[in-house]
DNA sequence: GTCGAAGCTTGACGGTCATCGTACTTCCGG
DNA sequence: CCGGAAGTACGATGACCGTCAAGCTTCGAC
């Protein structure tokens, strides 16, 4: 009711990002094993602005795009604030950049030459 | 019998190495989620010269070991040839380089700052 | 030829994770 | 206040993968 709530104070629905710098490399790399999460990783690379949740193009519900979103921004590579009832994300890439220079850039890269395949209900597009 | 063979005539009982270009980012990327693996790739990346299959330092059986070095080839991370009894593992940098630049880098570099823990009957050291 | 060393193959097993549906919460617009 | 929209939380389920032991193959030494 604040009519001080714009974008950014708005944000106690969001559990705490962690310090990029304390996440271990395991789980950066078990975040971007999987397609979907780096689909909304390139996503936001690619993109200029935030963007909402619902708006990104996934072949998954929307419980499953919620996993995935945790699950990365557990793994500080992307950051959560809600504007109204969305949640609009971005790219922690300066941050992320400090603490593993060169992997985002590296891993974007190689994603846009050969764009990932994600199917849904596949867990294993190599193997599959 | 031949005195031909001394390190390079006998790669028969090995499967054929895939051409790295060819390998998709998601292989890549689940071989070296693996800490055990991760574990080959750095070691040989901080070697100097090949090295034999028993003489990395592993926390696992030499089935498990077989199995991981299996995994990496077809990923084209690594390059195997005998010598005797023994397989011999190369890193397939500048090829690997190529196909994905910067890749391998910033991921050796990253593990080199946060050394992974790589212990036995673990899959996810992240989560446990 | 025989033996040991090095490593591969196979089969089985157990844990972890991606997936989903359902129910719940929070916010905005009337 | 009420309804819809946007996401989250919670269980349940199924598949994949890392792990190992046992047995086999290949090579080198004698």
């Amino acid at each position: 009711m604040d009519p001080m709530r714009s974008t950014e104070a708005t944000a106690d629905r969001i559990p705490p990002h962690p310090d990029v710098a304390a996440v271990p490399l395991q789980a950066v790399l078990e975040a971007l094993v999987d397609p979907v999460r780096r689909s909304i990783v390139t996503q936001l690379a690619d993109a200029t602005t935030d963007i909402r949740c619902g708006d990104f193009d996934l072949p998954v519900s929307k419980s499953t795009a919620t996993h995935h979103f945790r699950i990365l921004r557990e793994a500080g590579l992307i950051r959560q604030h809600y504007a109204g009832t969305s949640r609009m994300n971005t790219l922690r890439r300066t941050e992320f950049d400090t603490a593993f220079p060169g992997l985002l850039t590296a891993l974007v890269d190689a994603d846009r030459t050969q764009p990932t395949p994600v199917s849904a209900h596949q867990e294993s597009p190599t193997a599959g």
